[in-house]
DNA sequence: CAAACATTCAAACAATCATTTGACTATCAG
DNA sequence: CTGATAGTCAAATGATTGTTTGAATGTTTG
């Protein structure tokens, strides 16, 4: 039954039963991908606090209206941000699903481990 | 003392004082880019759940050992996994530090929410 | 030592990605 | 309508990345 190579863990094969299929892993990294991007963490954090337009956005990380718009593009395509326009702007803001909440969580998370300091959920 | 082009947030400047800055989130970006390839994510649920050595996670997961052992190296450079040689064979196993916890946990409460139903540790 | 096995390394390639630039659509003010 | 502002889109570029291939290193066994 157990089909490795070498023998070193007897569970192997219930551990391996018990693994997502590839297509699973491939949806979940897609997503863990989003937070992979030093400037697309930053517009996340951002979102994850306050809702803004896309010049705001820029002009608070210093970086392009067209970068700023890529990355939210992407964030889009992820259903992790929703932007509603209202007037000539686009507030954009975190999408209210689970997937996105648990973003939330985990990149405050992430912060609290590597800078405990700067942080401001953990303050309220 | 707003010197973003616009005015929607009232806290805004208060909330862009809490964030953290650029390093940090390059530093948790590049530890959250290991989550996004699929296969690294695989080769990470798995050391997760067992210590296993490059042959044996290429077979289980039906890539070749340069692939494995290329990822495995990235996952090193960020402190995520460690390897003991035993003879032969390095057994490669999730590092003993609070990140590499916490992407174990963080990986499987995103499949609780994208797949509930195959999920090992929520069955313990 | 020699042979077999486990793993790493380096070069190469294709694919993806972040960013820039400029053009384009949409909205509002005069 | 005209001009100005907000945002998107598409093409192009440079950088990074995942994968393959084959050679090289390290380890055990005979």
């Amino acid at each position: 039954m157990n089909t490795l190579p070498h023998n070193h863990d007897r569970n192997i094969q219930a551990i391996l039963g018990m693994m997502p299929d590839g297509e699973k892993f491939s949806e979940a990294a897609s997503v863990f991908a989003q937070l992979g991007d030093g400037t697309r963490l930053k517009i996340l954090w951002l979102l994850c606090h306050t809702k803004e337009c896309v010049s705001d956005i820029a002009a608070a990380l210093g970086v392009s209206k067209a970068v700023v718009s890529h990355h939210l593009q992407l964030l889009r395509r992820e259903n992790l941000v929703t932007g509603t326009r209202s007037g000539q702007e686009i507030h954009y803001s975190l999408s209210n699903t689970d997937e996105a909440k648990f973003l939330h969580a985990t990149i405050e998370a992430m912060f609290n481990i590597t800078c405990p300091s700067t942080n401001i959920d953990s303050q309220n």
